[in-house]
DNA sequence: GATACCACTTTGGGATACCAAGTTGGTATT
DNA sequence: AATACCAACTTGGTATCCCAAAGTGGTATC
């Protein structure tokens, strides 16, 4: 993490190129949701100017952006990395709950089932091969859109906006293998009931899934609480 | 609308001055709600400097605020006041339904049950002689302290910006005595079953509520859009 | 009269200068 | 050695300046 005072001016899937806020804000976001900065780890302003080459105009827009997001927190005077709260671990759980159900049961709905497929693809493009950075991508990507197919972005956004709120703690998560299959088999029965129309059954699995999940994670984090904070990573307990 | 070249600074309830970004945010969110600007109308930023008296940096940052509310929206280069967008009125409906829902069952679970007794006096607090910009507050408060109630972080916050949202178009709408007296009436029977601790007759009541408000509220506008048209305003239509 | 063209204005994006408040490190005093 | 004090530095908040691009209006040409 050491500056250097290169403009970085990155450009997006279309080749076009980014504004120099958005620049900032996508590597910063990626630095933080890759721990390549600490949770609970102080931030410049000025730092984050030599780091990325920009000025402070485009920096401070990224950081309000970021702030929006939860990934950043303001520090009194100054910036924060937001700690893993296990807290808001738990509350985020039944959020999650809340408009992932409410989801699924409009998805339940659709007459075109075809694009679950794409999904279930997605799920199976997973093997035993695949490094876990990928596993914990496509473990995402499926509640995210999962809830897209709903259709209502609001519920869609909700859904993408936890996850990013979750991802650094999942990624910090001891997870054994067998974790990863029992999320990869809880997923296809989820997917297998959306497919069927079976609204009520879908919204059981996924409400399970989700507390299951939620109490594995807390678990996991709690009991290595010691461990992360030795690698500087703030961890506020429930 | 016109410009005064005057700067305001606003002070907060607890008497500290505010930033310029802050003032200048509390107070563009309160004309953008209040109607003083209406919705689809070009906001640009040198206007809003010389508007408020401030300089470009804090009103960049306001409008980025701003903008992740869902108030204003960009415009290609530019902003504008978001339209009332039919469409998403029925989204957000759904939205509100999912997480108030789960609030409120949740605070069915409190043993604390005195808190309902501040909603209670707060609808309470209307009468024939309120003015109906007071009737239209405590509608949308009524809302937001009951999911506050459930300690959900998440939650709250989901029910208090998705009201934040529907607040202009609540206030368009052509309502008549009869329907305020039907959500007040509505209200109380809500606050009762969470005073029983009956979840699920306050989550049937919480939900009928919310869609059959929506109803209302869309077939209003709906009715009414050429009025709103012809007072500048911007709907788009679902 | 229609249209192509060009100078001028306005706009948002960015860079930088300045300021007040808060830290920090060193020094003089006890 | 402990402490009170002060100067220099750092930081976020703000104002201002510059720039490229998009819009605008007038004008000359056909």
């Amino acid at each position: 993490m050491n500056p250097s005072p290169v403009a970085v001016n990155a450009a997006d899937t279309n080749g076009t190129t980014m504004s120099q806020m958005q620049s900032v804000e996508k590597q910063l976001r990626e630095m933080i949701l890759g721990l390549e900065i600490g949770p609970g780890e102080r931030l410049t302003e000025r730092w984050i100017e030599r780091r990325f080459g920009a000025s402070r105009t485009p920096v401070r827009a990224a950081l309000l952006r970021l702030e929006t997001e939860g990934l950043i927190c303001r520090d009194g005077r100054g910036w924060t990395v937001s700690p893993i709260n296990l807290a808001e671990l738990e509350q985020i759980a039944v959020y999650r709950e809340a408009v992932e159900v409410a989801a699924v049961r409009l998805t339940c709905t659709l007459s075109d089932k075809s694009v679950i497929d794409d999904i279930e693809a997605m799920l199976d493009s997973c093997d035993a091969d695949t490094p876990r950075e990928e596993w914990h991508r496509v473990g995402m990507d499926f509640h995210i859109e999962l809830a897209r197919l709903s259709g209502n972005d609001f519920l869609f956004r909700a859904v993408r906006d936890a996850m990013t709120r979750l991802s650094r703690a999942r990624w910090l998560e001891v997870r054994d293998e067998a974790a990863l299959g029992r999320a990869w088999t809880e997923h296809h029965a989820i997917l297998a009931a959306v497919r069927a129309g079976n609204a009520d059954a879908a919204a059981r699995l996924l409400s399970a899934h989700i507390i299951g999940s939620r109490d594995r994670l807390v678990t996991s984090l709690h009991n290595d609480r010691r461990g992360l904070r030795a690698r500087g990573f703030a961890v506020v307990a429930a």
